[in-house]
DNA sequence: AACATCACCAACCGCCCGGAC
DNA sequence: AGTCCGGGCGGTTGGTGATGT
């Protein structure tokens, strides 16, 4: 007995939007603004969309002054520290960056970020090992969090090539796992000396 | 050239919250 | 005070182009 759909099934259009719709819901907000209600303004307008589809399509693409392309390296470092204070909350962090929306920076981060974290973390661990110089990453208490947290993106590359260099034995690449249903979740952590939920914890 | 796999991104789904009644 | 409804949000999925075999 969930609450009822905001919009009859079957009788919308779904799936990505036409030019012609763009070109509709683009003049009707710019002439009308959003008067009443996102759930009436399709049929207002003509369209044959869900309210809901047709808000999301306005503020992820159509409104004024979004900006689409590469993230630049210090949208990545503003990413990466707000992920790091608030988590998850791609609204919150997408409003400190001025025409990147919360999907695009949820995108941004799923694909490529996230994997960036993650072999920043390897490569720190790496170095440790190999080279026991730094008391930061000798302890179960180390706080990673800290390293990551006071590592510039720019770094990344370089530790990447760590990564790459010394082939950590103990860690196994997931399997071709894609996009954000990829199978490092899931699987046990490396088995090195850091417990598993910690490092999981920092990492997903 | 054909097929498989990967990476990316737009869009959908469903839950939660707050305002209106 | 309780219910309803719409907006907002985060998680997830499907489609598609790129790349590899």
């Amino acid at each position: 007995m969930g609450r009822a759909p905001c919009c009859e099934k079957g009788k919308v259009k779904k799936g990505p939007w036409s030019p012609d719709e763009d070109a509709i819901l683009k003049s009707y907000v710019e002439t009308h603004g959003i008067a009443g209600t996102w759930i009436a303004l399709p049929t207002k307008a003509g369209l044959k969309r869900c309210g809901k589809s047709c808000r999301l399509r306005w503020l992820n693409y159509l409104r004024p002054n979004i900006k689409h392309g590469e993230f630049t390296e210090e949208e990545d470092n503003v990413i990466f520290n707000l992920f790091n204070q608030y988590g998850s909350r791609w609204s919150t962090i997408a409003s400190q960056l001025p025409g990147r929306t919360d999907n695009d920076v949820k995108n941004h981060w799923n694909t490529k970020l996230k994997k960036k974290k993650k072999k920043l973390f390897l490569a720190a661990k790496t170095q440790s090992h190999l080279h026991s110089q730094s008391p930061l990453l000798h302890t179960q208490e180390t706080d990673f969090t800290e390293i990551i947290n006071h590592t510039p993106i720019s770094c990344i590359a370089a530790l990447d090539n760590s990564v790459d260099q010394f082939q950590i034995p103990t860690v196994s690449e997931p399997g071709a796992g894609s996009d954000s249903r990829d199978q490092w979740s899931s699987m046990e952590p490396w088995g090195c000396d850091f417990p598993a939920d910690m490092i999981c914890s920092m990492l997903f």
